[in-house]
RNA sequence: GCACCCGUAGCUCAGCUGGAUAGAGCGUUGCCCUCCGAAGGCAAAGGUCGCACGUUCGAAUCGUGCCGGGUGCGCCA
């Protein structure tokens, strides 16, 4: 359902039709020949490059070529004519009943119309957030979460079989830290007086974990050394941390299929080889995994460098700038390596394709992981990284502070309290991902078309708002959408109908772009424009009320008027679905 | 020193993977409310696309080298 990619075929017909009479080569490469809108609606409605692409190797000047395609498809049904412009582009325009008809299509299939098969049912992975189990969700983690919820939204929408994954690093010393934060406050809990020295994590939200561990233990743990504490309250920590993450996830509409624990890659119960022990081995067979030495960082000069032999893994053979280490000077795993049998775990698990969603201060860690991907999978899995720059919080253009001592960080949960979940998931994916985002919470709320949160989410009401008037005028008008396929659609010739109508008609290749360039960002600014587009022929009909899409005395075109409406809400409705926003029936 | 990201209108940003006269919002200027929602609308002015070479029919887009800003640079996660 995606009239460009139609058009391209008929472009590939027509080229073939050619060959055939012997006026063009046969076999020649039209990969790189697109259909398109033309830049200028004034130029017609699709236009396509086949002629200047092709011109060398067909052996014609780009306009002959023209000349002799553009016959071709002006015998293709539905065009009304072709024209060949510039350089050697071709103009095709459509018979006037072309766009009325595409519209009828659409509408017959209702919420199904965007939908792509770009994956094909393939499984992909997309692992975004993994936040460290050691506290609440702060704003920082909102904008990688927000963007690889909407991705895989997106993903999925385009036919991908999408498993929404969490890496929980429940094994770094970060959660004996917790945990002795956490003993501290049961102390506190069975009555002792406590202070948090420094290095331990003083937030409050640990009071009640401390309780929980009062209520189910007493105070057994008190006598107890802390190798043996440790491993209960540790447990218990990351449980209830996690249970916080999942809830302020929630709180912004993200739910996750799978919660991987770094914990099961080092297991070794019962003497047996952990995970990480037997994929090395691997490695280290292939001889990617070898002891040697690196030199010593550049730059801001490291304090406690040593240099010593390390167990590397040869990263440079898959085009990283230097090998990297596994083992670190206590004899225990990096977290590269932990992640190099996180990886090979996923791909075990059939994910061929996978992709990680970072922030932009991992960005240095990209090039060992795919060659640490390419190495574990032997060359058959891919990982894409996608990596969120930073968001600065801003309040009516003053910067928020935040400082991390004392647990006074702003919370994800305060800011989506503050401005609610769709401001805060549209404007995170209101900028390229890897661009700088300012994220001012008081311009948000605002209720203005310079709010592009409140401008989207009006539209569709207003959408809506038009639909309820429609069945007050004509109480018989049907709801469902598909009802209007069968409306008279050709009286829509309005060129602000026709512009409404071509823009919903680009919706499937939009989707297919945006998720072959991972990029939801664009859904957000095409739904801009087709609100705008909408809101500008609502406004035409304040001065020309023969333009209102609801005319009392010609039920006909009130009809088609609204089956124009119903498609626009439609894909309104659909994009906002991919970002993860609302589409409200009403403002209020 | 090296790697990655960014540099487009006065400001904040798009620019459909190389296409035609580079777009939008804000701001500025001028018009427009008896109206299916003015919570706005229409229009105008405003750009050597950081700079310089190169690739080709054609470059904001690709390559190389500079300039400016950000991030990161054994064992933290």
């Amino acid at each position: 359902m995606n009239l460009y990619a139609i058009f391209a075929d008929h472009v590939r017909a027509a080229l073939a039709a050619l060959a055939a009479e012997g006026v063009l080569p046969g076999g020649l490469d039209a990969t790189r020949v697109v259909v398109e809108p033309p830049r200028d609606a004034s130029h017609g409605d699709l236009a396509t490059n086949a002629a200047m692409v092709l011109a060398k190797d067909a052996g014609l000047k780009p306009r002959d070529l023209a000349e002799k395609l553009a016959g071709k498809l002006a015998e293709v049904e539905g065009v009304a004519s072709v024209g060949v412009a510039g350089p050697g582009f071709i103009n095709i325009s459509l018979a006037p009943g072309y766009w009325p008809r595409v519209l009828a299509a659409m509408l017959g299939l209702g919420a199904a119309y965007g939908r792509a098969d770009l994956g094909g049912g393939q499984p992909i992975n997309v692992e975004y957030v993994s936040a460290n189990p050691t506290g609440p969700m702060h704003v920082g983690h909102c904008r990688g979460a927000v963007f690889g919820d909407a991705l895989a939204n997106l993903l999925a929408f385009a036919g991908w079989s999408v498993t929404r994954e969490y890496y929980i690093n429940d094994a770094g010393a970060q959660v004996d830290v917790l945990a002795r934060s956490v003993f501290l406050r049961y102390r506190e809990a069975l009555g002792e007086s406590i202070t948090i020295p420094e290095g331990l994590y003083p937030g409050d939200y640990l009071v009640p974990v401390g309780k929980a561990l009062a209520a189910t233990y007493g105070d057994t743990l008190l006598v107890k050394s802390e190798d043996q504490w440790l491993p209960l309250v540790r447990v218990a920590a990351i449980d209830a941390m996690m249970e916080m993450i999942r809830t302020d996830l929630g709180a912004l509409n993200i739910r996750h299929d799978v919660f991987f624990s770094e914990r099961t890659l080092h297991a070794r119960d019962g003497g047996n080889a952990s995970i990480i022990d037997r994929l090395l081995d691997e490695l280290r067979a292939r001889d990617l995994v070898y002891e040697g030495r690196l030199p010593p960082p550049k730059g801001a000069p490291v304090e406690d460098w040593e240099d010593r032999e390390q167990t590397l893994f040869r990263a440079t053979l898959f085009g990283d700038d230097v090998d990297r280490p596994l083992m670190k000077s206590d004899g225990s795993y990096t977290y590269f390596a932990a992640d190099i049998a996180y990886h090979k775990d996923k791909f075990d698990r059939g994910f061929k394709r996978m992709i990680d969603v970072w922030g932009a201060d991992h960005g240095g860690y990209v090039k060992r992981m795919q060659a640490a991907v390419k190495a574990a999978t032997g060359g058959e899995g891919s990982l894409d990284i996608e990596l969120c720059q930073l968001v600065r919080l801003l309040r009516a253009g003053e910067p928020v502070k935040m400082s991390k001592r004392a647990g006074d960080f702003v919370t994800l949960r305060d800011v989506v309290d503050e401005v609610g979940r769709d401001a805060v998931r549209f404007m995170m994916l209101n900028r390229k991902n890897d661009a700088v985002l300012d994220f001012d919470l008081a311009k948000v709320i605002e209720q203005t078309r310079e709010n592009p949160v409140f401008y989207v989410q009006y539209a569709h009401a207003r959408a809506s708002s038009i639909l309820r008037n429609a069945r007050i005028a004509f109480p018989e008008l049907p709801r469902e959408p598909a009802a209007f396929a069968s409306a008279e659609l050709d009286r829509l010739t309005d060129e602000g109908e026709i512009g409404l109508a071509r823009l919903v008609a680009g919706y499937p290749r939009l989707i297919e772009q945006a998720a072959a360039a991972r990029e939801p960002h664009r859904v957000a600014f095409y739904l801009y424009d087709l609100a705008s587009a909408l809101h500008a022929q609502w406004n035409r009909g304040k001065d020309s009320p023969h333009l209102r899409f609801i005319i009392e005395d010609d039920r006909v075109l009130t009809y088609a008027r609204i089956g124009l409406i119903h498609a626009t809400a439609l894909v309104i409705a659909s994009g906002l679905s991919v970002l993860g926003v609302d589409a409200p029936e009403e403002m209020r």
